[in-house]
DNA sequence: TTCCGACAGTGGGGTCGCAAT
DNA sequence: ATTGCGACCCCACTATCGGAA
C-alpha cells in the first residue's frame, strides 16, 4: 500500500466530524490493506510508529526537500527508512539522521509530507486516535469491538491485534492471553472535587486508598525473572532495583501486581515528585543514585497472583489476592466505607501526612485495564490564587485565531513589578477564549513576536493548582503544578493580587 | 428527548541523556 | 561547560458525538 492512501484516508478523517463517518473512512482502509502492511497502517492512521519513537520531532522537520509531483512511497519503504534513521546513534549521528530524514521526505508529495510531519511530531489532529481505531477494526475484522479491546489489554499494541483481527477474525483475537513479561494496559482514574462527589459516583461503601505521588509502576514476576513497566508500558526494570528485589521476596512466583514508587524522606513522608522523577529517571549509575535516594515500593492491585488472572475479578476480590500475596508494608493504606465523616477524615489524615490523595475505588468493578473508567475516582486538595496575566499566546489548532496559554505573575510588592509563577490554557470555554482575547488585545503592550502577546498587567485571574514546586526556568525560583483557570476577577485591581511572599508560603 | 460516558484536543512543569556548539 | 532536542514522568480541563436512559 501506499503512504497517499494513508495520508488520503487520514485527512478525509479530519474532514469528518461525525465519529461514525472517521470510524468508516479508517475500517474503509483497513479493508483493502494487504496483510503484511496492516499493521503499518493502523499504527500510522491512529499516531503510532511500530520503532515507537524514533528520534525525529518538531526541530528535525524543518527544512525539508521540496515535495515530488508523484507519489510512489510505499508504507513497507516508510517503515524501512525509520528503522534506520532509528538505528543512528554516536557522533556525527545527527547529520546522518538529518540526511536520512531528508531521503525520505524528499521522496514524498506535498500531501504525504503534511501527514508524516503530524505523525512524528504527534500531533495527527484528526479528531481520531486509539479509540476510533478499535472501532474501525472491529468494523473491518467483522469482530466485535469488545473482543478487540479485551485482546489490546492483553496485547499492548493495536496495530498486532488488529493485523490479527483483520486476518483471523475473532477466533484469532481469543488467542490473545495474560502474559508475564509483557505490560497490560493500567486502569486510570476520574477525579472528582470531593470526597462527597467520590463516593456518591462510586456508590457506598467504597474502598478508599491513599494517592502517593510518584511514578506508577507494573510489576511481573515469572521465577526468578522480573519485570517493571511505566504508565506507557516502558521497561524501567533497571532503574528500580528496590522494586525488583522487593517482589522477588514475595512467597509467589508468577506474579503481575500495580502499584506505584516513590522516595521518601528519612521520616517517611513523601519526597517532593521533582525527587522521584529524577531518581527514577536516573539510568547511567543507579546504584549511586540509589544510596543516595531510595525508592520505596507500594502496591494497590493485582492483575495475576501464583498463575492465575484477576482482571475480571472484583475490586474487592483482587484485593484479597494481593493481600494474599504481599506484606502489608508494601500495601498502599487502605479504608472501606461509605461514610462520608469518615472518609473526609481519611482524606484529611493523607493530605496531613504529605501525600497527593485519595483514590476512591468501586469495590465491585473489574480491573478495566486501558481505560479511565468510573471505578476509580481520584480527590486531591485543592489551592487557589489571584494572579495577574502578564502575557498571552496565541492557540493552535481549535484555538486558532484566539488567545490562549495565559503568562501568570504574583506581585512582588518590594519592587512594584510582577514575578512569573508559570503559564496555563486549562479552564477555559469557548466563551472564555473569545472574551480573553478581546481583552487582551485591548491590554497589549510593547512590541509582540507574533507569537506572545505581552498585556498591561491589570488583568487578575483566580487560578487553581495542586502545588508549588522549585524551578530553575521561573524568576522567582518556583512554579505552579497542574495550573488552571477558575475565573476572571472583575471585581479585583492588579494591586490586590496576591504576592510572591504568599506564593513562597505553599512550598514545602 | 435528555443525559452522560468516552474520546480527542490543547497545552503545562520537570527530568534525564545525548549530540552539537 | 552549556544548550537544544527528544522522550517520558506527572497532568486538568472542555467540547463533541452517540449510545443509554
Amino acid at each position: 500500500m501506499l503512504l497517499i492512501d494513508v495520508a488520503r484516508v487520514s485527512e478525509e478523517v479530519s474532514r469528518t466530524s461525525s465519529r461514525l463517518g472517521k470510524i468508516g473512512h479508517l475500517a474503509e482502509l483497513l479493508g483493502r490493506v494487504r496483510s503484511e502492511e496492516a499493521e503499518l497502517a493502523i499504527a500510522y492512521l491512529y499516531g503510532e510508529l511500530p520503532q515507537r519513537q524514533i528520534g525525529v520531532g518538531w526541530r528535525s522537520l524543518q527544512d525539508l526537500p521540496a515535495p515530488r509531483q508523484i507519489a510512489t512511497m510505499t508504507l513497507t519503504r516508510v517503515n524501512d527508512l525509520f528503522d534506520e534513521i532509528k538505528r543512528q546513534g554516536g557522533a556525527g549521528s545527527q547529520a546522518a539522521r538529518k540526511a536520512l530524514v531528508g531521503e525520505l521526505f524528499g521522496g514524498l508529495t506535498q500531501q504525504e509530507q503534511a501527514f508524516l510531519i503530524r505523525l512524528l511530531s504527534g500531533e495527527l489532529r484528526q479528531g481520531a486516535l486509539e479509540g476510533a481505531m478499535i472501532e474501525a477494526v472491529a468494523k473491518a475484522s467483522g469482530a466485535p469491538s469488545a473482543e478487540v479491546r479485551r485482546a489490546l489489554t492483553l496485547r499492548g499494541w493495536l496495530p498486532a491485534v488488529g493485523a490479527a483481527a483483520l486476518a483471523g477474525g475473532v477466533e484469532a483475537l481469543r488467542g490473545f492471553h495474560v502474559e508475564v513479561g509483557r505490560p497490560v494496559a493500567p486502569m486510570l482514574a476520574q477525579s472528582a472535587p470531593s470526597m462527597a462527589a467520590a463516593l456518591a459516583k462510586v456508590g457506598e461503601p467504597a474502598a478508599l486508598e491513599w494517592k502517593i505521588d510518584g511514578i506508577r509502576v507494573q510489576a511481573h514476576r515469572a521465577g526468578e525473572t522480573v519485570a517493571a513497566f511505566t504508565r506507557t508500558l516502558d521497561d524501567i526494570t533497571a532503574q528500580v532495583p528496590e522494586l525488583v528485589e522487593a517482589v522477588r521476596a514475595l512467597p509467589y512466583d508468577d506474579l503481575i501486581l500495580d502499584g506505584e514508587v516513590i522516595a521518601l524522606r528519612a521520616d517517611g513522608r513523601p519526597e517532593p515528585f521533582q525527587v522521584t522523577a529524577s531518581r527514577v529517571a536516573s539510568r547511567v549509575d543507579v546504584a549511586k543514585m540509589r544510596a543516595k535516594t531510595p525508592l520505596s515500593v507500594f502496591f494497590f492491585d493485582a492483575l495475576r497472583v501464583a498463575g492465575r488472572d484477576l482482571l475480571d475479578l472484583t475490586d474487592t476480590e483482587r484485593h484479597d489476592a494481593l493481600r494474599a500475596a504481599v506484606p502489608d508494608n508494601l500495601l498502599i493504606p487502605r479504608l472501606t466505607t461509605g461514610d462520608v465523616p469518615e472518609a473526609e477524615a481519611f482524606f484529611a489524615e493523607v493530605v496531613r501526612r504529605g501525600h497527593e490523595g485519595v483514590v476512591v475505588k468501586s469495590p465491585k468493578t473489574p480491573y478495566a485495564a486501558g481505560r479511565r473508567g468510573a471505578g476509580w475516582i481520584k480527590v486531591k486538595p485543592r489551592h487557589t490564587l489571584d494572579l495577574v496575566v502578564l502575557a498571552v499566546e496565541w492557540g493552535h489548532g481549535r484555538r486558532e485565531g484566539r488567545l490562549s496559554n495565559l503568562h501568570l505573575g504574583a506581585r512582588a510588592p518590594e519592587t512594584g513589578g510582577f514575578v512569573m509563577l508559570g503559564k496555563t490554557f486549562k479552564g477555559l470555554t469557548d466563551e472564555l477564549l473569545a472574551w480573553q482575547t478581546e481583552r487582551f488585545l485591548a491590554l497589549a503592550d510593547g512590541p509582540t513576536d507574533g507569537w506572545t502577546v505581552k498585556v498591561r498587567p491589570e488583568q487578575v485571574v483566580e487560578v487553581a493548582f495542586d502545588a508549588v514546586q522549585t524551578s530553575s526556568r521561573y524568576p522567582g525560583g518556583m512554579a505552579l503544578r497542574f495550573a488552571r483557570v477558575l475565573r476572571y476577577r472583575e471585581d479585583k485591581r492588579a494591586e490586590e493580587a496576591d504576592t510572591v511572599e504568599t506564593v513562597r508560603s505553599l512550598m514545602f
